[in-house]
Formats: structure tokens, sequence, C-alpha cells
DNA sequence: GGCCCCCATGTGATCTTATAACATCAAGTC
DNA sequence: GACTTGATGTTATAAGATCACATGGGGGCC
């Protein structure tokens, strides 16, 4: 089941950040880095938290809770919804995956650096998601909140669109 | 059950804006405001997409789809969740009402004009919300789009931390 | 007036997403 | 070896959202 729903929305041509790469490397090294942290942090990256950061960085697209759930079932993991929600709960406290709010699906982090604001690109046409920087508590927001006296602590900047593939898929 | 609804985290003193203000007359105000935009557009303020609107002004905060379903029965209208919906989607897709996507709730716009990013400020502490304007594709965020070939066609800005009235109780 | 079409509304059923509550178990501490 | 702590597993249920289909009201048209 694994490998025919991997590509739901049109190939894996546009993957995170919308362009090709090697991709068993990327993962490896990802989970490398994580573990790496955990390990300086003092943090339990247990047999079903490295499971779904790594299916999460396999698959390379965000999922909702309900599909990595599959996947672990799949895998031997336990099949009930506290066992994928309670990993991504502490991937997402810890950085190491993303919570995509309009999607209501979970992305493996693609930025290495320990703390970030990020930002993602996803396209309404082919659902793929890009990770990105953001400042916002530079811009507009961050001066309207100084203003009335709003203390920031975590931003959601998500922007809607069309990637660059699905652009030039349009055009023709 | 409307009126012991009305101030579930911790009473009026912090609404939409973070700021007290003459009530009444802001929902009229925007009430009018949002039919002559209807009228002059053709749209149709139907009574439950005004009832939606009209409910959303009153509460002055983020509201659950199921929460106006409440609202909406209480008041004589269906009960069945799509009435909220619909009625939701109708006044988002023309800028009526805003969906918070870190609640899954819904505001009424508290911004004038048309054509506008908003941007939120949510309280984790009171749940409040109030709306500000953002421009996200002239930060980083726009930078990265532009770099990557990405079409930016709607953003979600939202901000979580703390409101200026909690961080005083949180002081004290 | 009568007809038709469009759009909005109402309703039942269902699907997806997320959490509560409680039992078990393994590792570390004293 | 008893005790604590944090992780896992399972059942059940809450909360959010959509599908599919029936009904009904208001224009335009003849």
């Amino acid at each position: 089941m694994t490998s025919e729903s991997q590509f739901p929305n049109g190939g894996p041509e546009v993957p995170l950040g919308f362009e090709h790469h090697d991709h068993d490397h990327c993962v490896d090294h990802a989970l490398a880095s994580v573990e790496a942290r955990c390990a300086r942090k003092g943090l339990r990256l247990t047999p079903v938290r490295r499971k779904v950061l790594e299916l999460l960085l396999q698959e390379h697209r965000a999922l909702g809770a309900y599909a990595i759930l599959d996947l672990l079932r799949d895998a031997g993991f336990g099949s009930q919804p506290p066992v994928a929600y309670r990993a991504l709960d502490f991937l997402s406290e810890h950085g190491f995956v993303h919570k995509i709010e309009r999607l209501n699906a979970f992305v493996a982090c693609s930025h290495p650096g320990e703390n970030h604001s990020p930002a993602f690109m996803i396209c309404r046409l082919c659902d793929a998601v890009a990770e990105t920087q953001s400042a916002p508590a530079k811009g507009a927001l961050g001066e309207a909140a100084r203003a009335a006296g709003f203390l920031i602590e975590r931003t959601v900047v998500e922007a809607e669109g069309v990637c660059p593939t699905c652009v030039v898929k349009a055009d023709a």
C-alpha cells in the first residue's frame, strides 16, 4: 500500500522543494541530523517517532495524521490515532516536523537550523509543499503586535498558490 | 444558551481588537457596510448569511462552525452542519469573515477595505483574536516565492502568543 | 398566468481529524 | 525489589467538514 499511495497527485516530479534532488541521501542525512540533535538534547527518538519522521521524509510531502497512521500500521506499529498524534506532537514540539494548518497535514522539516519560523508555499493544484523562512515579526505584523502590546510566540505563515511545475502545465 | 455562552474565556473585556469600544455601534456599522457592498456587487445577503455575520460580529471573537450552528438553531434556522458551512463559505469567499486556520474557527472581518491580506494575533490564554494587515509577499516569503517561481494567491498569517490583557494578568 | 431554471436552503448520512480516559510496560532511582 | 516517570497501546468519543438528495422561492420568458 505504501508504494501505490506515494504519489497520488500526479507523480514524483514536484517534491517538497519544487525541485529534483538525491532523495535517499537527503532522507538519510535528515534522519542522522535529527538523531544527533536528540542525543545532544537528551530527547528520546523512540521507534515510533523515528518511523513517523522517516515516513514523512520519505514521502516528502504533507501527509494527514491518518495517512501516517496507515503507514505505521503497515510497519507493525499500533494503529490507533493517538499513536500517530503522539509521535507527531513530539516531533513538532521539537521542530522536526511542521503542521500545515491549511491542510491539516504534516511535513518533515526541511530546514537545517534549530530556531526558525517556517513559512510554507502550498500548491493548490498538486498539493506540493515547500518550506522556507519567514520573519513575520519584522514586517507589518510585528509592528501591529508591538503597537498592541501583543507578545508573539509562534507564527503560522502559509502561502497558497501555484507551484512552478503546475504553472507550466497550466500554460500548456 | 446564547447569553451564557458568550464569554467562556473570562469575560468581555478583551474583545476582537484587544480594546474597548462601542460594540452595538460597531456591529450595526459593519452590518450596514456589508449590506451596502453586497447590494453594489449583486450578492445575495440572505437571512442565514446575514444572521451568521451578525452573530460573529456580536460575539466578536472566533467561533467554531458548530458553535455558530447552535446559535443558528436558537435563531430558528436549520441545524445541520451544511447550513452553517454554506453561509460561512459565502461570507469568507467575499471577505466578510475569515477563517482562523489555527483554531478551526471563524471571525467577522474587522477591516474596512475590500482587497486585503489579513493577519491575526491569537491569544493562547484567552483565545481573543485581533485582525491586522500583513504584506507577506513583500518580505522573505515573497522573495522565496519569486525565486522559486511560485505564484502566491492567498496567504494565511497567524501569530500565536499572549494578548496585552493576559500579559498583565500573568505578571500580577 | 404558467413554466422553467437557478440558486439557496433543509436534512440525513457519512467522512475526516483530533482527543479523552484508562491500562500496560520498560527504564531509571533509591 | 518497590516507586516513579515517560512511552505505548486500546477503546471510545468529540469536533470539524462534506456528500447526496429533496424542497422551495424568485426571476425571466412565453
